[in-house]
Formats: C-alpha cells, structure tokens, sequence
DNA sequence: AGATAATGATACCATATTAGTATCATTTGT
DNA sequence: ACAAATGATACTAATATGGTATCATTATCT
C-alpha cells in the first residue's frame, strides 16, 4: 500500500526542481532530462498542477513554468489531495452503513485517530522543508 | 486510499462473531446469515484464515469453523497482514533506485515515521479490545 | 506572415489490484 | 448411499494506477 502514488511523488520532484530554479521559466524538456520522468505523463502533471494553482504557466516558444507561490506555502499533504483525492484511511467503513456493532466501531476509531495522526504529520511538510539540507 | 482493504474488514467481523460464539463450531451459512457477506467470498476468507492457523476447520456434516487461538491473542495487524501483505506506506520509495537527492530522503523519512506509528496502533488491536462493550 | 517551440485539452490504453464467482474434489455424520 | 459441510483452484468483473497519443492554441523569432 502506497501512502504517496507515483504521481504525487514525480509533482514533487518536479516542483521541487523548478523551487530551485528561482525567477526562471522552466520547461518540460529541461524537467524530464533531470528527474527521468517520462515526458507525457509529466506533462499532464504539470498541467494539473497549473489548473490547481500551485504553477504559473506560460506558452509559445520560451515558455514553461514557475512556482505560483513560495516553496514554504506548498504543502506535500495538498499535492496529495490534488493526486488522491481527500484523506481517507478509513474508506472501507464509510462505503458501509453505519456502523453495524460494537466493534467496528472501535476499530474506525482507531483508523480516525491514525488518519489524524497522518493529517497532522504531513501537513507541515513544506518544499522549503524537504530542500533543507540539514535537518 | 483504504488502510484496511474489504477481504481484512470481512476477515475482522467473521473472527469477531466467531469469537462470540464460544465452545461452538460456526458454519458458513450462519456466517452469511449474519454478516451478509458474500457467500463465496466468505468461503475463500475462512479458508486463508486456516491456512494462517487463526481458525481450525471441520470438513463434512456438521462441520465449520472455530478460533484457534485466544480472541487476546489474534490481532487485527496480523490479519491485516494476511490480506494485503507487509505493512509497507513507503512502496513508492522502495521500488526507485536509491534516494537521488536529499530531498527524497527527508519525504521518505517522514513517511517511515508514519508507518511506524500506525504499526504502534494497529499491533495492540485484538479482537477482545474490539469486542469490548466499554473502552 | 510563417515556422517553430512551447503548453492546453482530451481521449485513449496497459497493467495491477481489489473484489468477487464458479466448479469440482474431499470429508464426515446419519 | 446421501447430504452437508470445507478444500482447492481457476476464472471473471470492476476499479485504480500509470501511463500514451493527438490535436489545438499560443507566443517568439526570423
């Protein structure tokens, strides 16, 4: 199971390269060439990335993208939302009518407190955070 | 994204009524008398959970199911492990040649840390914690 | 103006995982 | 012998994941 998707992974790296590269416009070619990300799929990405805000994008010739907003406003747990949808651990029980006994209901608790828990851990966690070189 | 997939939340409730039923041997059609759980589906859960030595099996006339161990000593991770494998958040991570920068180590640092506090949780769940009426 | 090089939009495809079904063999109590 | 239970195993359907492919649009450069 999978807690970050190979999506949200490659939005990451990809972000962060272009954090790196300040008040420049970067393109695809130059981003596939450095992270290994195959070109179309990165494209779409990146597109997504722009409908949601987080690139400012620019076309024709020269263009490419920039960061929309400072790497410690870019948060890992809102590049998940965008790829994977909400936070949900505890889908299996929702789909469910309520809460058929005792038990299960103990049991979607502790998957709420361990959502919780998850929620709070990568909210904080930031580009500016992950580009630090020292911890 | 579920933590605990369908066949582990269906794995869970069986063992449960089981466990209620002290000292009987349960079969299926009262399991999916109960439950409503798909007959078939609950046939090949019961048989793994054999396979695992969480349940004993009495084959013919007057046959089914019964725990194998204490309900103290069954644990939802165990089942969860049976179902859905390792524990493991990070796949993503894992499946990539080593960390090509400091970045991913720092987001894949994180996501250890999470992976070992649900491990925490889920490993004290047994199915008497989850059967209790009161917390 | 036209060629070129970039992104935008959108539809499609491949693979893996999840959630089941279906069938036949084997065992056991009556 | 028969009926009622599980064992083993192969198959299928639906969904999610990880991409491709194609054409339209826009901007720059000559």
């Amino acid at each position: 199971m999978k807690l970050i998707t190979r999506d949200s992974d490659y939005a990451i790296r990809a972000l962060c390269f272009i954090a790196k590269s300040k008040n420049r416009i970067v393109n695809v070619s130059e981003l596939t060439a450095q992270l290994k990300i195959p070109r179309p799929f990165l494209r779409k990405i990146l597109q997504t990335l722009n409908k949601n805000g987080l690139l400012y994008s620019y076309k024709g010739k020269a263009g490419g993208f920039e960061l929309a907003m400072r790497p410690n406003k870019i948060f890992v747990l809102k590049i998940m939302q965008i790829f994977q949808g909400e936070l949900k651990l505890n889908e299996c029980f929702l789909k469910k009518a309520p809460c058929p006994n005792v038990k299960r209901c103990k049991l979607k608790k502790k998957v709420d407190k361990i959502q919780e828990y998850v929620f709070r851990e990568l909210k904080v966690v930031s580009l500016s955070y992950l580009m630090k070189k020292r911890a």
